[in-house]
DNA sequence: TGACTCACG
DNA sequence: ACGTACGTGAGTCAG
């Protein structure tokens, strides 16, 4: 059997289409051409290549008006534009597979369903092929058979359809999709179908009645509203069922064997991408004529020699004698390491730039010569944090660092990824980034290490400029350029973690484990991974056939939220036992040994550049998630200590989020709660159940909890349902209520998503800014996600500002001060510092001082202090 | 590599 | 009817 795949070339551009013109801005070349439909086409056209290695392949397209649609728009006016943007894009497509090699079809007055539709007809009707369709219509699913299977494809993945995995997603054969769709209709298709019949109503009606004509006989027995929507609906219904009928039967002047996989015209596609200026496909296209024997040597080199222009013109000194470098005014600098962990990588050297040098200067050359870098005017880098911690594993000592232009991207909205080239082709400098295969000599090295110091020269200006223009001065110099001195610190000093705690612990774990392993498999009546969400849901829902069997794509769903509806089934509690113990062991044992380093301590890395939010992550490991709510996960706590003579101290804000929401919102009630130092929790529950202070039980407190997180998190019912595990219906009343005591939330958050829709963005206390393209999004579910962060962003952002602004002042007063004590770790609303026990009095003042007055709020804020021998105690 | 699961604020 | 709470990182499995 060969395979034909029959690709919805419609389907495909649209969707590429929409999925980035929706997110802001129109991609186009530099001639203002609009290539977003065309990026995503090609790569989609690429990745069905490399999956399914096709030797048949074909794309189909509409054109002109179509029969079906055309019958429509007589009915009720009108579907969709295409946008002119994506218009335009259609012949270039073509362009595109042409000279990719792979045959496409359209045909007057048919869409390309039915030019689909008519191929996998064939195939069914010749014993030697078989259809593979790909597009993410549902529609095409009335095609399956035992010869045609439908690639689904969805927002990140697909899911393959064939005959059984359908009819065990709907319960009917694949051809009822015309039945279904002609009840429940297609909005973005204009499919009117039923009104009011959704996609449930429709399935159900379909699995009871077996098609449209079966349920239109039977339509007495159905009762209720359902029936009169029925009934109302059944014109809407038949024209429907014509539009979504694919017709197999179009007259198509060609045979299975025309639709051969071609070879490349590698010339012709490159042109192609040249014009779009696809940067990373021509790559790719390069690599590819590189790894290709090609008998044609002249045409190869022709495509190689036009590849390379993208060098920047640069003087390249590479210095052997120190003494040849003078610095006398202000000079960019960046180091050039081996890749990897910071704390453990090698410096390769260091290139200087400014108007009169530009030079890259071997660790070999200046390793000696460090006190050259202590000159004031060294002044600008990328990533300074990281130059700080290598450089002080070498002892080197650089203090006049005042500008980081990862910071500065990062607060601009810059995309960053790894490495500083992505930045700097967002300014049109084209420096290459190391790939493995590559095979360099050290003048490539110095020369693309220079380039680099001259973009973060060149371009400081311009990023100062856009500073100013976003008025976020003093968010970058007052707090974002010293947080990363001050986390530079903290990364070096690090934490002493006890190995042996952790080894006590896990040999515990470890007993523990085995026993309960041995139970599940006992419960289970055989041997399986426990670890393998796949096989547990397997052993739990085929096997065991335990109830609430839900799917996800890849099998059943086995997260604490099943299992804990199960958790009266004697191997479902081990298996959640079984849960918390493996991830203590793997991650928090195991995985926590694996990163203490040989001065015993724990050295993480916190990325400063990362979150939408402002806050901070933490890496290698992530010391910003050790357990704390369960008791015995918390026990890991107990192996990080304190150094000698010391104690561990954690200052903590208490509530500070629902401070901020309290401040920014405005609303009385809440800032005369915080005001009048009254628990907020209890607050809420007294005022949306109507009770007194004594009335006010242990549950509704928790309720209300649940309410004011939600809020937080730009409250949906179907969230505060999960949380709470009630109905939805139960958990908006609760919303209701809340809204209704407190009429200026509401408020609040329209007017903050309204004003987020017309900038496009919401910012923090500080400025700080963070775009949200998903407001625009004509998608209901990624539109409110948008409007989720809207409410969301400026309040965590917020607190988080207030940290960072606390840990700059703290920072600030223990060197006036001149504390040895130590900040070492931050968990988001939380400090954690060393303090030798003769400062503990003066450190817990500086620090609770601080901190409640790191900025003037509407309410006072508050800190928690708590100290102890180990991490743990200090909770 | 992506999906799932689960640890934290 | 949509498909769901905000922000993270890491270990594991399976393709």
């Amino acid at each position: 059997m060969e395979k034909i795949v029959l690709v919805d070339g419609n389907n495909l551009l649209f969707r590429s289409y929409y999925a980035t013109a929706y997110t802001g801005n129109v991609m186009r070349n530099s001639k203002g051409f609009p290539t977003n439909g065309l990026y995503g086409f090609v790569n989609m056209m690429n990745k069905i290549i490399t999956d399914e290695n096709p030797k048949y392949i074909m794309v189909a397209f509409d054109i002109g008006k179509t029969f079906r649609h055309e019958k429509y728009e007589n009915y009720k006016g009108g579907r969709k534009e295409t946008p002119d943007d994506l218009k335009l894009q259609f012949p270039i497509a073509k362009d595109i597979l042409t000279a990719m090699g792979i045959k496409y079809l359209e045909c007057v007055g048919y869409e390309a369903d039915d030019i689909i539709g008519t191929i996998s007809k064939w195939t069914e009707n010749d014993d030697n092929f078989e259809s593979l369709i790909v597009s993410s219509d549902k529609d095409l699913l009335q095609l399956i058979s035992d010869e045609t299977t439908v690639k689904l494809l969805r927002m990140k993945d697909h899911i393959i359809m064939d005959k059984k995995t359908f009819k065990d997603m709907y319960g009917f054969e694949p051809i009822k999709m015309i039945d279904l769709k002609s009840l429940m209709g297609d909005a973005s298709d204009n499919i009117p179908g039923v009104k009011g019949i959704g996609e449930k109503t429709a399935i159900k009606l379909i699995q009871e009645y077996g098609s449209l004509d079966g349920i239109y006989e039977n339509v007495e027995k159905i009762k209720g509203a359902t029936f009169n929507k029925l009934i109302d609906g059944e014109e809407d219904a038949y024209y429907s069922r014509d539009l979504v009928t694919i017709y197999r039967d179009v007259p198509l002047d060609i045979t299975l064997n025309d639709l051969k996989y071609n070879k490349i015209n590698i010339g012709k596609l490159r042109k192609i991408y040249e014009d779009l200026e696809f940067k990373s496909l021509l790559k790719r296209l390069d690599n590819k004529i590189k790894n290709l024997d090609s008998s044609d040597d002249n045409e190869k080199e022709q495509i190689l020699d036009s590849d390379d222009k993208i060098n920047g013109k640069i003087e390249l000194n590479i210095i052997t004698n120190i003494d040849d470098v003078v610095i006398d005014e202000d000079t960019s600098i960046y180091i050039e390491t081996t890749n990897g962990n910071y704390h453990e990588v090698k410096i390769i050297g260091i290139s200087l730039y400014n108007k009169k040098l530009s030079c890259f200067i071997p660790f070999e050359v200046f390793k000696d010569n460090i006190e050259l870098l202590n000159g004031k005017d060294v002044k600008y880098t990328y990533d300074l944090k990281k130059l700080l911690v290598i450089f002080n594993r070498y002892g080197i000592k650089i203090k006049n660092l005042c500008f980081d232009t990862m910071i500065g991207a990062y607060l601009l909205n810059y995309e960053l990824k790894d490495d500083i080239s992505y930045l700097a082709k967002q300014f049109d400098y084209d420096i290459p980034s190391y790939n493995k295969k590559e095979v360099i000599d050290d003048e490539e090295i110095a020369r693309r290490s220079i380039l680099k110091a001259k973009f973060i020269y060149d371009t400081k200006e311009e990023l100062t400029l856009k500073i100013e223009n976003e008025g976020i001065t003093s968010l970058f110099y007052n707090i974002e350029m010293p947080i990363a001195n001050i986390l530079a610190k903290m990364e070096i000093q690090g934490i002493t973690v006890k190995k042996e705690v952790l080894e006590e612990m896990g040999e515990e774990i470890k007993i523990k484990l085995e026993l309960i392993t041995k139970d599940i498999y006992n419960y289970a009546g055989c041997e399986f991974n426990i670890n393998s969400p796949k096989q547990l849901g397997e052993v739990l829902f085929d096997k065991l056939k335990l109830p609430f069997a839900k799917k996800n794509k890849v099998g059943y769903v086995t997260d604490v939220d099943v299992l804990k509806k199960l958790s009266d089934y004697p191997i479902v509690k081990n298996i959640l036992e079984y849960r918390v113990l493996a991830k203590l062991y793997s991650t928090y044992i195991e995985g926590i040994i694996g990163t203490i380093r040989e001065d015993g301590k724990i050295h993480t890395i916190y990325t400063q550049t990362l979150t939408r939010t402002g806050r901070l992550s933490s890496i290698e490991p992530n010391l910003q998630n050790i357990p704390m709510r369960s008791e015995y996960g918390r026990l890991i706590r107990k192996a990080f200590l304190p150094e000698d003579k010391s104690i561990i101290m954690s200052a903590d804000y208490s509530q500070i989020e629902l401070r901020v929401f309290a401040h920014l919102s405005g609303v009385k009630d809440l800032i005369n709660a915080f005001n009048n130092n009254i628990d907020i929790h209890t607050k809420t529950a007294m005022d949306i159940f109507k009770v007194p202070l004594e009335g006010v039980t242990k549950n509704m407190r928790r309720q209300a909890k649940a309410v004011n997180f939600g809020i937080l998190y730009g409250i949906s019912s179907f969230g505060l349902a999960e949380d709470l595990g009630i109905p939805v219906k139960e958990a908006k009343e609760f919303i209701n209520k809340y809204f209704a005591t407190y009429p200026g939330v509401k408020d609040y958050m329209n007017k903050e998503i309204e004003e987020a829709k017309l900038n496009g963005y919401v910012k923090t206390i500080t400025n700080r800014k963070r775009f949200i393209y998903e407001l625009k999004s004509s998608n209901y579910a990624v539109r409110s996600m948008g409007e989720r962060m809207a409410l969301n962003t400026p309040i965590q952002g917020s607190a988080s500002d207030i940290l960072k602004k606390a840990m700059v002042d703290i920072n600030e007063e223990f060197e006036k001060k001149n504390i040895k004590s130590k900040m070492i770790l931050q968990v988001h609303d939380e400090l954690i510092f060393n303090v030798y026990e003769e400062e503990v009095d003066v450190v817990k003042d500086i620090v609770y001082n601080k901190m409640v007055n790191a900025f003037k709020l509407s309410v006072p804020l508050d800190v928690d202090i708590e100290m102890g021998k180990n991490w743990y105690e200090a909770k």
